[in-house]
DNA sequence: ATTACTAGGCCACGAGTAA
DNA sequence: TTTACTCGTGGCCTAGTAA
């Protein structure tokens, strides 16, 4: 028996839409050929090949055709499914890299003390983060260049406020753990997203005192990413 | 920004199978082309389009690469499982098809009223079947090559056994319910499971008296299959 | 060892058209 | 109207090879 082309994947799916599991559905090569984005004649040939590859089966009368999905066909759709369905729940939902901690005060510091965002914190994150933020270095490329997209990743979002005067940007939370020890929170700032080669975190504790090291120890983090399709 | 082609599916599912969900993994060409079962040179072009078309992104420091999905990407991937999950779980799990009572008795009449089936059906169906069964023809070929089909599904399946001289083969029984009325089985038997023209029920009551019809009645059936992939 | 260029074969696709 | 043939183009793929 041959294998399923991947070109057919889609013909397929669309043919299993219609209802054509265990019934024969009415489809027209034509109407076929426009939902799967092909012309008439690639629809016909995808039918054919198919049908001879024992995936769907046919009955012609005159110019008139009803289809349905074999077993086969069906297995194969389930097959792929499963793969895909596997693949994404077992992927690793966290992002780990090394870095050096910084001995300077991180730009976020001052500003993620102002109750506009500290209220935030205790609701959202459970706790009022201690004051000052844990600088890290990262000096792979690999690993800024991943931290760059965390961006795409809702996170834990503490909203914008105003001050009256000017308006302070969101921040997102990521929930992290440095040298598998400290629990905090990675920080992104809607000002300064671009530069990921210095990442800031929030914890409820000090950082420093409760890793035990001062100066500039490397440190491993793991960062927890959930799916949220924004 | 151009759409993911559908021969690079694979190949971008392969990648997040190495983890590259959050983290760079390295991935050789060579590797890569075996285990998509396409050759060095298009594993390396598949790379590039998949990163042309921002699904992937990629570090190249000598000739040695570190690859990562993109959100973009990923969110791809999990389109396509979406999709997938809803075609596999809405796809209707049942054959709908109409008949005409025949008056003839069905070939299984007798064997199914042997103990050896009887005390099987008790335990698995719940109830031991009223002798005799119903027979219903199909005309349509639609459906005729649709009920054949059947026989790749499970049912509800009756073990063969043996009276000592002879063994009897199995039974598959399909819940189902004709004339949306009367609650009975589909039974396919082993002996005769090529002729689909006419189909053979069982009950727990006696189908005609229930159905208050006599005679050549045309019947509507709808049969309740589920996938249990053997 | 690695990536990726070039050349050429093959196949998927669509236009035209027959039935 | 329908399906599906033929044929020409374009794109996917592999072999060979450079770096």
């Amino acid at each position: 028996m041959t294998d399923l082309k991947t070109q057919h994947l889609l013909t397929l799916a669309h043919i299993l839409s219609k209802g054509g599991k265990h019934n024969f559905v009415n489809v027209t090569t034509t109407s076929l050929g426009k939902e799967i984005g092909k012309s008439q004649q690639s629809a016909s040939l995808h039918l054919k090949e198919l049908e001879s590859g024992g995936f769907i089966e046919r009955i012609q009368s005159g110019r008139k055709q009803s289809i349905k999905i074999t077993h086969k066909g069906f297995v194969e759709l389930s097959t792929l499914h499963n793969l895909l369905s596997k693949l994404i729940s077992k992927s690793s939902n966290s992002l780990t890299f090394t870095g050096t901690i910084t001995s300077g005060m991180g730009e976020g510091a001052y500003y993620m003390s102002m109750k506009g965002y500290t209220k935030q914190f205790k609701s959202k994150l459970g706790y009022v983060p201690y004051p000052g933020t844990l600088n890290v270095q990262i000096k792979e490329k690999k690993f800024s260049e991943a931290i760059s997209q965390l961006s795409n990743y809702e996170g834990i979002k503490i909203n914008p406020f105003s001050d009256g005067k000017r308006t302070f940007g969101w921040v997102k939370c990521f929930k992290s753990k440095i040298n598998n020890k400290v629990d905090c929170e990675l920080i992104l700032l809607e000002r300064t997203h671009h530069d990921t080669t210095i990442v800031e975190f929030i914890s409820k504790h000090n950082i420093r005192k409760a890793l035990k090291i001062s100066g500039k120890s490397n440190v491993k983090v793991k960062i927890s990413i959930l799916d949220n399709f924004s």
